[in-house]
DNA sequence: CGGAATCCCCGTCGATACTG
DNA sequence: CAGTATCGACGGGGATTCCG
């Protein structure tokens, strides 16, 4: 996915981008949904995500917490112990991504066969 | 968003991604947004969407009609006339999308006080 | 264990210019 | 009008290394 800046001022007044561009990235839905089913600690979530580097988890946790989504709770105890829960504006939030998550689900195979189907556009002057 | 590769392979395994990564582009939400109020043409779009330029409006617009969402239909008038209108596909899909985005309109308030509130996390030697 | 810091690649997007 | 072509930059995110 491409950089550029993502103006500031634009976020401000945008609700819809400033919340949805968090689902642009990789591993945010993912992440939640592992969270859906509980509390979870850090290590927990790397072994259900998988292929999720211990940096993007960070990140991607910190951005859910920063958004009041993810709450964190750490023990110190040692071995350090943190555990990251839903909190319940996540999981009113996570209510309408599991939807788009279902549908997904439900109609990948016409996404896929559409995509199949699609020959591009040959400019306009269709021979 | 970041450069990096999109494994092709992790793509077919899944559906979620497959799908849900079209949203993370800045364009693909505020044009479908757009294109529920009916048909629309290209140059209808660029008026609503603004600061969107020819090369993301047509862009957006292909993925879109790639995926079996949205119809292209072309009028070989001249000048030229190409309206795109959702499938029904895609007005069940954007059903979905728009329930995120209400969800976003709702509490982009709370998600704005917690990022305020935020403060980082100073390692784990809270001291 | 749960991160933080650094390095670097490369896909996306934006700006600009051009065309059927 | 409805796009396409080219270019460059930005910044996401992977790999690796280190730390409390």
């Amino acid at each position: 996915m491409g950089g550029q800046k993502k103006n500031p001022e634009l976020q401000k007044a945008c609700p819809v981008r400033d919340v949805l561009d968090r689902l642009g990235d990789r591993w945010t839905v993912l992440v939640m949904s592992e969270l859906q089913s509980g509390t979870l600690r850090f290590s927990e979530i790397r072994k259900r995500v998988m292929d999720i580097s211990p940096r993007m988890l960070a990140q991607t946790l910190r951005n859910l917490e920063q958004d009041g989504l993810v709450k964190r709770d750490v023990y110190p105890t040692v071995p350090p112990k943190v555990e990251y829960t839903f909190t319940s504006l996540g999981e009113s939030f996570y209510e309408r991504v599991k939807a788009m998550i279902d549908w997904a689900a439900d109609n990948h195979d016409a996404v896929r066969a559409a995509r199949e189907r699609y020959v591009a556009p040959e400019a306009h002057h269709a021979k």
